[in-house]
DNA sequence: CGATGTATTGATGTGGATCAAAATAAGTGG
DNA sequence: CCACTTATTTTGATCCACATCAATACATCG
């Protein structure tokens, strides 16, 4: 009765095991708990105690945070293999930030004592940490760069570049993205109307089709050049 | 002929060298070659290749990157103690950001080879470089908090208050800063006039006490409240 | 069908940037 | 000590990208 046999979690990339021996993949995993995860669960909550670390092993998450006046600030999409809430890994005592489902999904789940046995165990792990985090940094610093000296304009193309990697999926018109105009108004930090004329004005010249809840890119950028 | 009789380093109170035991700080400190700096020498440059990592043993230094259009943003002070460049660590290829001495002063420089056995040997040094990463994606988070939902006033105001944590000296009048408007404009992410308006409100309501290139903070912190 | 969430469109307001010009302070060399 | 240069700061006038507000239209679903 392998791991395997179940769900096939051995088969993620995932950074986070990188440079691991397949049987170390396995007793990394076999110390989790896996388990299914509703669309809106919220995994990990901004500032309170950090007592598990999760990897995503199927669906869709996205880390974001709640402003001191209500808004709601989405900062980066999760895809399968990506890990989440390692404050504890860090030795943190709270979670930086909260992460949510955004579809139905499957997660690993480790408590207090499998980290700490895991990371004492196999060095790489904290390895691989540290070069997440250095990814992490590296996406706020250009997140820092976007929110200095960017336009409205260019952060939603950037957001709408990014999603679309991460989470867009390729259909014959383009690539097609489930994505709201509040969404999308969050991670760019704008507002819904500034989202609502700048897709109005893509559409015009046929560089996105909008839809409700949906937006499909056809050619990935001319999203820019500053006419109407 | 030990490290200590030459420079106090083992002396500076270090997050990296966190539960080392003595004998295993001077281990990791005699892998590192001792270089004094001047001020405004640029250690680390942002998109340069990686290959050193740095510790800062006495001065002051900074974290700062330039934007495409000539910009240049001030991010995070740092102190003896602190150490920098570590994109080697995580396996980076080229830095984050730069780095730049902001007095003179001292630091420790290890290379590639240094870096590799040292985090083979001593897998604390990777689990404290975590821990430090992640202080910095909370202060990222926080500035991030900071660009998009508050007014210039409060973003040279917490600036302000964290320099003067950092870099503050106390005098019988308050805290004493060394900075230019300019530089509180490139960390607040405002232009130098917002600044200098600012400032010559509180002056007025004696809350700071300006002068060319210092700032003097009495009362930490009625920067706040509307009126001008 | 109404009910509820989502998107549009126009009118208006504003925080802080930008531009221009001058005042002040600190150094430098005669 | 003064004339001269250069860095820093100040103050006012103007401007604009985007938020805010208000009203309406459209989708989707039970």
């Amino acid at each position: 009765m392998t791991i395997r046999s179940s769900v096939p979690t051995a088969d993620v990339e995932s950074l986070f095991l990188k440079g691991l021996a397949p049987h170390e993949r396995q007793a990394v995993i076999a110390k989790a708990t896996r388990r299914r995860v509703l669309t809106n669960t919220v995994m990990s909550r901004q500032g309170g105690p950090s007592d598990r670390a999760f990897m995503l092993v199927k669906g869709r998450a996205r880390f974001f945070f709640i402003t001191p006046d209500g808004r709601k600030i989405i900062l980066h999409w999760l895809v399968p293999g990506d890990i989440f809430g390692w404050a504890l890994l860090a030795g943190r005592p709270s979670y930086l930030v909260s992460a949510e489902m955004v579809h139905d999904g499957l997660v690993l789940t480790w408590d207090r004592i499998a980290v700490r046995e895991l990371s004492a165990q196999y060095p790489m792990l904290l390895h691989n940490a540290l070069s997440i985090a250095s990814d992490y940094l590296a996406w706020y610093v250009s997140a820092h760069l976007a929110l200095t000296c960017h336009t409205a304009r260019e952060r939603v193309a950037n957001v709408l570049t990014n999603v679309a990697q991460t989470i867009g999926r390729k259909v014959p018109a383009g690539v097609e993205l489930d994505v709201t105009n509040e969404e999308l108004a969050s991670a760019a930090n704008v507002t819904l109307f500034t989202v609502s004329r700048l897709l109005s004005g893509w559409q015009r010249r046929g560089v996105v089709v909008k839809s409700r809840g949906r937006v499909v890119l056809r050619s990935t950028m001319q999203l820019l050049s500053s006419e109407d």
